[in-house]
Parts: structure tokens; sequence; C-alpha cells
DNA sequence: GTACGTGCAAACGTTTTGCAGCGGG
DNA sequence: CCCGCTGCAAAACGTTTGCACGTAC
């Protein structure tokens, strides 16, 4: 259903980032980054390895993931209280959120204007802007 | 410090909201009301309403913060994993978030100009649009 | 009087951590 | 060979819940 992605690719991806290459990050990578832009929770991504037959553990899920993140493979997104998204799209953009089924949908960037800011406190600066537009399930009338 | 709120002013915005006006939600309403807009943590309310000699559990400013937001006294806000801050300006607006300090800061919903937005998903419609822009220590060379 | 609110402690789901052992470089 | 990574289990964290008692109305 996705491109094959080569181990080499992957190992490469990997090495950039200053990981090892290890099994189980080239696993988890792979899950990841074949098929498209995508928005995973640990959970959901132990899950889809143990069905891919990829013996790893949760607290290996959550490292994983986290170093990602660190190393710009990932971006954290935090829309619901108590739990985390990653989205493989680390470009900048932004999302819907259906609070009904937790699903994310990317917006492209240039599709949200934002204008004017006020001056950040003195001694801060932006590191990113998330614009998260709720959705709720329209009435069935 | 801040202007007084009388007792009937609160039992007023309460009996409106549709709730009791027991004693803990009296105090605790009081704690959130005065003195403007704030923004503050389950945790952060449970310990400001001991200092104030209000006898009540932390199972309670739970459940009151959660009855609040229902009922459109406050606002409830995620910017960080697992910590829900609770906002007493229920006017639209947005807002800056210092990732150091877990300090948030209003920012004036004319400051920000959301444009173009893609058609929502069928069936869904628009719930709340969140402007989060986060902010990081700048480079103290 | 009765339905709703409260307090406590225990349960919850997610995330983090401590530590012995494994394996990439 | 060594240091970083892994796995497990246990702990930590914020939050929710079950139930007996209290209280607003």
């Amino acid at each position: 259903m996705s491109p094959a992605l080569a181990d080499a690719d992957l190992v490469h991806a990997l090495r950039r980032a200053g990981l090892r290459t290890t099994r189980q990050r080239r696993a988890l990578a792979r899950l990841l980054l074949e098929g498209g832009p995508r928005h995973v929770t640990a959970e959901q991504l132990y899950a889809e390895a143990r069905t891919h037959d990829v013996p790893v553990s949760l607290a290996t899920v959550y490292n994983t993931l986290h170093q990602f993140t660190e190393a710009g493979l990932l971006r954290e997104l935090v829309v619901e209280a108590g739990r985390s998204y990653f989205d493989t799209n680390t470009s900048h953009h932004h999302h819907f959120y259906d609070e009904t089924g937790g699903r994310l949908i990317d917006i492209p960037a240039d599709a949200v204007g934002v204008t004017a800011l006020p001056r950040p406190p003195a001694g801060s600066e932006i590191s990113r802007v998330d614009v998260i537009v709720r959705l709720r399930q329209k009435n069935r009338s």
C-alpha cells in the first residue's frame, strides 16, 4: 500500500539525527515514515508495531518518539488533556481536531494568516505557532 | 488587592448557571473570578483554596472546574501533555504559552487573523479555533 | 425529605524512571 | 569492548470514580 522504504534510507535518516540504528528504531521509523503524513499516539504505534511482529516495549516506543521529536523527525502535538500525538509532518502547518473521533487533519500553513501578534515578553522569542481548529459533530436533525 | 465580590453576585452567577450555591463553589468562584483574568490549573486552585483556609478536596476542585466550564464560566485550555489550564476569560481570544515557566498570557482575538480555512469535513462544524504561540527563552549569549 | 454535592481513598490511563542485560559502533 | 539502548516492572503524574455522609433547597 506504500512504497517500500529501503533500509539504507532509514539508516541514513537516523544517523543524520545522531541516533544509533537499532532494530527497534529502524522498525518504528519505517512504520512512521512510510505511507505519507500520519498522526499517531504512543499507544497506537505500540499496537501497530506488535501487529507487524516488531518486538518492542511501550517504554521504548515513548523513548523513541521523544528522541525522534528532539531530532526533528517528528513534531509533538497536544490537543487533548492526557494524550500526545506525534505528527510525521514536521513542516509548518496547522490542524483540524475532530473532538468526537480524536482524529487530526492537516491544514496547510498558507491557509491561515496570523497577523500582527503582540511582541512576546522580553527575553523570550516565538518557538512555534499552533493553530488548532476544533470540530464538533454537526446537529443531525 | 482586588475589588471584593459580594456574596450575592457569586450566588447569582452560580444560580444562573443552574448550580447549587454550596460553600465550596462560592469560595472557588470567588478565588477564580476576583482580581481579573486568570489561568489556573486544578492543583494551583487547590493550593490557593487551602492557603485561604477554604476547606475543599482536590476531587471537588476538579468537579467544580468542570461544572464551571460546562456552565460557560470558564474555558479549558490544553497546551501541555498531562495538564489542563482553566481560563476565567471565556471570550474569544488566544494565548502565548511560556514553555519554560508554564505561564499563559492572553492575546486579543483581533490581533490574530485567520483566513480562508479549508472547509471542515462533511458532518462537522467548527466549535473553536485555538491559537497557541509557544515561547522559548531567548539565547542569553 | 430528597436529590445533589462533598470528601476520601482507591482506580485510572498515560507517561517516566530504575536497573540489569543486550548489542551497535 | 564500551556506551548507549532495550525491556520490564514499578512509580509517578494528573485526573476520575465509587461510595458514605452532609447539605441546599
